[in-house]
DNA sequence: TAGCGTGTTGAACAGTCGTTCAGCGGTCGG
DNA sequence: CCGACCGCTGAACGACTGTTCAACACGCTA
């Protein structure tokens, strides 16, 4: 097949696979040293340190949407729980928290991708009749999805400063284990007692409401 | 009062403020530069850069503990955006959500703390009627805890890498304002349906149910 | 006035960082 | 066979890091 395989791919997925352990910090001579290259290589190829983590940032991204197709779920966790499962997509999700907890306009493009995923989802499933309308359908998604990514970014520091890719499907696992009672749980029962909370807050913003695409009532069911 | 500000408290004072805004990898002797001190003398009293973060952790531990008897809500970002609002502790609040951004044994603790607030919250609304009771009220809190630091967390990114501290208070209130409605939304409406998917969790662990390690799919389903 | 102790400094050390560059070994065209 | 190119290395540079340490300035007591 491709029997040397050619080292500004083997630098890129050294740096994806170091960068995912030891976080964005880490060092370009580790890199180098993973890549069995020298240092002056990985400059000579992508011209910096910086450019080699947007090299890795294009590469999450497209890795990310290409393998988006498999999605399910509010909570996005679920496709990265899929793809970490194939051990080799471990080294890009890893680099993708990673990414998320260091920011940069790349953690702020992917919250975007996976809520507009979520947006769409939401869709199939409320014209399923399993899925209730929203009010507004977008920041619905997008707040879902920042909550289920972010509860997820805050198990990181649970663990150690160096992540373990091979236990990250089990880590997973395990995580959505200890979640998914409490989560269907406040998904199928509202956890206030009765509407009047949204209703004080809906009559108090009905003449500025900032973002009302469709004006959508949902029909009037009680619990 | 007290004319000369002790030199430790202005250097502990000084770290809090630079490691909130520069993350907390920001370099003793920028720390040092801020407090109008030489970066040995922090050393002397500290012992190190890393006990200089334990006390800056402890600081922050503190001061939240304290300061944590006007909490309300079950999103834990209230409170913090009671206690921005007060420049005084803007430091304190920028350095726990770095805090939390970076990880550490203080990021486990805290959530902790704050999930531990939230069922005492939880379960009062539940005695005035307002809040759902819960089959696990000390998971729901954490995990209503986790969505809620941790949604906040990923706003972080949104921001330059420098966290402007005179800004945080409208930043949070900023971010609050953008969320209220879908959060008030979720919490009073359920987001699925009906309870299908509840109730068929609920069957497949009724037999161990406090924490199902491993999940068990009811019916058979094709992947 | 002398001596001491505490608080503080600034130079210096050893290490790592990203980056630069002269030059190596190889393959290929002529 | 030769020169030119190309991938690549390893040493070196300057800037930065945390940390050490001798020495200084000061207020205190004797």
């Amino acid at each position: 097949m491709d029997h040397p395989p050619p080292s500004d791919e083997r630098i890129l997925s050294a740096a994806l696979r170091r960068f995912a352990v030891d976080g964005l910090s880490a060092s370009l001579r580790r890199v180098a040293e993973d890549a069995e290259v020298s240092a002056g290589l990985i400059i000579h190829h992508y011209g910096s340190r910086g450019a080699l983590l947007e090299a890795c940032d294009r590469r999450a991204l497209e890795v990310t949407r290409r393998e988006k197709s498999s999605l399910f779920a509010g909570g996005s966790a679920e496709l990265f729980a899929q793809l970490a499962q194939t051990t080799r997509y471990a080294p890009v999700v890893g680099y993708v928290l990673r990414r998320l907890q260091a920011g940069g306009p790349l953690a702020v493009e992917l919250v975007g991708d996976f809520a507009a995923d979520a947006v769409e989802y939401f869709a199939d499933g409320e014209r399923a009749g399993t899925i209730t309308p929203s009010r507004d359908p977008q920041a619905r998604a997008q707040v879902l999805t920042e909550m289920a990514l972010g509860a997820l970014l805050l198990q990181l520091p649970a663990q150690r400063d160096q992540l373990d890719l091979e236990e990250l499907p089990a880590w997973f696992e395990q995580y959505s284990a200890r979640i998914i009672g409490p989560i269907l749980e406040l998904y199928s029962i509202p956890l206030l007692a009765d509407r009047s909370m949204l209703d004080a807050y809906l009559a108090a913003t009905q003449g500025d409401d900032p973002a009302p695409q469709t004006i959508r009532p949902p029909a009037g069911e009680t619990s």
